[in-house]
DNA sequence: GAACCGTGGAT
DNA sequence: TATCCAAGGTT
């Protein structure tokens, strides 16, 4: 069982959305930006500040030039901003140890700070059209659908997630990267988590999971992760504060962002720890690097 | 493998 | 209103 590859990519050709990276004048910088970015979080909300990054630093070097309090005052609330600290730390390898030439090699790729199993195999394949199976969370899907007949992908286990798309990856180079790209597009316009389109879907008619009858889902359940009164809120508040100022700001502007003193007190030691926040000499707080 | 790391729109 | 979920990576 897999999922044919003609019906796939006529879909794809007609339907896909018409994305700033997926263009022929991308980057291999702009992809890897793309990448990072779209890493939890929606395609809606990276796409304007992926314009305004990539307008911004052409080129790794030019990105490896930014402070990082700059690139972490760009990144703006696209969330989990230790992605931008990482992503200007890659842009630094690169235009150190890469000619300022984003790697094709998957190896390579994955040295790189913030670049795990997905994100490496995407930018081998859709900047370079390197043939390799690229396995995001709608790929785990619809695998897990149109091939196991299953109601949704159980536990991730990027050894046996890679292989189950290699097995059903198209052998020649110059398709291989568009059907990942459309296995992609699939599952987050068709195949979707919540409500699947199954009336629009180009495969329906040899989708395991449509001619078993679309079981429920019968794997463990799926860990729900909580956000209200965590750290991860905290943080999230800490930083907004030091985002929206240019100076650097005394710890008391900081204590009325959240009630509890203890835990204000280990977030913001843990944002010291993780190098998005700074102190300066006189004991006040900013994004790193500006001060 | 599990826990942790932001944010906001959709249902 | 609460929960779900979005092109994951690191520890």
């Amino acid at each position: 069982m897999s999922v044919d590859a003609d019906l796939l990519l006529d879909w794809f050709a007609d339907t896909a959305r018409d994305l700033p990276w997926r263009r022929p004048e991308c980057t291999a910088w702009g992809v890897l930006v793309s990448e990072i970015m779209l890493q939890q979080t929606p395609v809606a909300r990276v796409e304007p500040i992926w314009h305004e990054w990539l307008a911004r630093w052409p080129l790794p070097s030019d990105m490896a030039r930014a402070s990082q309090g700059e690139v972490l005052r760009a990144w703006g609330k696209l969330g989990y901003p230790r992605r931008a600290l990482r992503l200007h730390a890659a842009a630094g390898a690169i235009a150190e140890h890469h000619g300022d030439v984003v790697p094709a090699d998957v190896d390579t790729l994955l040295a790189l700070p913030g670049i795990g199993a997905y994100t490496a195999r995407a930018v081998a394949a859709f900047a370079y059209g390197r043939r390799c199976p690229v396995v995001d969370t709608n790929v785990r899907r619809v695998v897990a659908r149109a091939v196991h007949g299953a109601g949704d992908a159980g536990p991730p286990s990027t050894t046996r997630d890679l292989a189950d798309v290699e097995a059903i990856l198209p052998a020649e180079q110059s398709v291989a990267a568009r059907y990942s790209a459309a296995l992609m597009e699939l599952g987050a316009l068709v195949c979707t988590a919540r409500s699947p389109r199954c009336a629009d879907c180009p495969v329906f008619a040899d989708c395991a999971w449509q001619r078993a009858g679309r079981p429920a889902y019968a794997g463990p359940a799926k860990a729900v992760q909580r956000f209200a009164g965590t750290d991860r809120q905290v943080r999230g508040l800490l930083l907004d504060v030091l985002r929206d100022t240019s100076e650097p700001v005394f710890k008391a502007k900081l204590d009325i962002v959240w009630p509890d003193g203890g835990q204000r007190e280990r977030c913001l030691h843990s944002l010291l720890v993780d190098g998005l926040v700074e102190q300066t000499g006189d004991g006040r707080f900013a994004l790193p690097g500006e001060h």
